[in-house]
DNA sequence: AAAAAACTTGCACAGAGTGTAAACATGCAC
DNA sequence: GTGCATGTTTACACTCTGTGCAAGTTTTTT
């Protein structure tokens, strides 16, 4: 917990004020507590009171930064998905759709990206409450992404950008994107070697390969087998 | 919470015991109570003891057949579902799998099926619980469509069932599905007027359209408006 | 009719979330 | 710096959720 921040304060970022930083401080403290207490006891198995002892902060103040714990675990995959966001919101807005989408999703299979991702997505699988927040986190990321296209189209001429057609696009690139996930948990476990991410990046492509192509006839898709 | 019989017992009914009866009328009083009161109360402005004392139940009872109030309330959306899974695995098996998915979508654009998902569904948008039972309950069928679309490949000769082309049709399907409801709900409203509902018919086809077509260029879909 | 199985209920208890008011930290003006 | 406005943490109290348990009630079986 962050009474006297002092000092080291040499970080430049754009509003580096004391009170920023403590708050920033507080969250992290809790989200590293969280994932510290999923990891030894396992999902269910603590309390709300257990992580804000382990965070030296009150059980009130947890609630002051986050709803329950499964809010708390799911900032990490709100991470990853914002990261994912950030990349697809860099891609140039001529560029077809779902290329953008593909590059932005292949951003993701690196290491220091997903490995925050790949610990939950394996636990939340066999818990409820914490699959549900998963799917919140996914659902948020799709809203987002429905926003973002709605802009790309918006500074393009005579394209009026069609709410069904945005609403299904960005709901099925997510879809395909989860698809890809669990697949490659599936065949890798939370394996974060070379070649797995290798798979991962290759599942990705061809789930955005299947979706371009309107999912064609029964056919086998292209290149699968790494 | 006696007894009242509901629709299905024309032909062979299976078990039609005392038990099953009791259970069923049980669980229909618990729903519908849950139902009334969201209408009266609003969402989230009542708890499970108000639930149980409208269906003449004790609190401890509610909880043999729901784990929440929102589970309760989710079970309609998960009838309406399940009938939409019911319908898809009607259709033949040798039918192009997109076009059994639009079949089955558009069946669910009647007002007796539709009725008691419409209500939900507005409200879910504005009160997280709400949405979050939602979500899994959508969440639920994709999963079962995968089943499903496994058992029906499984059934044909050498098409063998990619694991990630069963995931990412299935997510994308229900995604699709979800977007043509949504874009309804922000154009209808709860309008269950036979236009209205010509319209979701409409909206349906229109996202299959796009899935099936890879959601080509940035063109308008087929035919949108009315 | 009596035993067995299934279901309901009241009670107790741990934990989730939230309002409130007092204490404490920080930012800002002078 | 002093002083004050504003934002943050904390303890406390309270309601509601969700579950185990044991005793009661209803349905099924023998």
């Amino acid at each position: 917990m962050p009474k006297t921040q002092t000092a080291s304060d040499t970080a430049a970022t754009p509003a580096p004020s004391r009170r920023e930083l403590n708050k920033a401080a507080t969250r992290q403290a809790i989200t590293d507590a969280a994932r510290q207490l999923l990891r030894s006891k396992g999902p269910g198995n603590f309390t709300v009171e257990d992580i804000a002892d382990a965070a030296a902060i009150s059980r009130r103040t947890f609630f002051n930064y986050f709803s329950s714990t499964e809010a708390a675990l799911a900032s990490m995959t709100h991470g990853f998905l914002d990261n994912a966001l950030a990349q697809f919101r860099l891609r140039p807005s001529d560029e077809p759709i779902l290329e953008s989408a593909r590059a932005a999703l292949v951003q993701l299979a690196d290491p220091m990206t997903v490995a925050p991702m790949a610990e939950l997505y394996s636990l939340a699988q066999s818990n409820p409450q914490l699959n549900r927040s998963e799917l919140e986190a996914w659902d948020h990321c799709t809203e987002q992404i429905i926003e973002a296209a709605r802009e790309r189209f918006a500074g393009a001429p005579g394209t009026e950008p069609d709410e069904l057609y945005l609403r299904a696009l960005a709901g099925s690139v997510i879809s395909c994107g989860k698809a890809a996930m669990d697949v490659w948990f599936a065949r890798c476990g939370a394996d974060l070697s070379a070649e797995s991410l290798s798979t991962l990046r290759q599942l990705l492509i061809d789930a955005m390969g299947l979706l371009g192509s309107g999912f064609l006839p029964t056919a086998t898709p292209s290149t699968d087998r790494h």
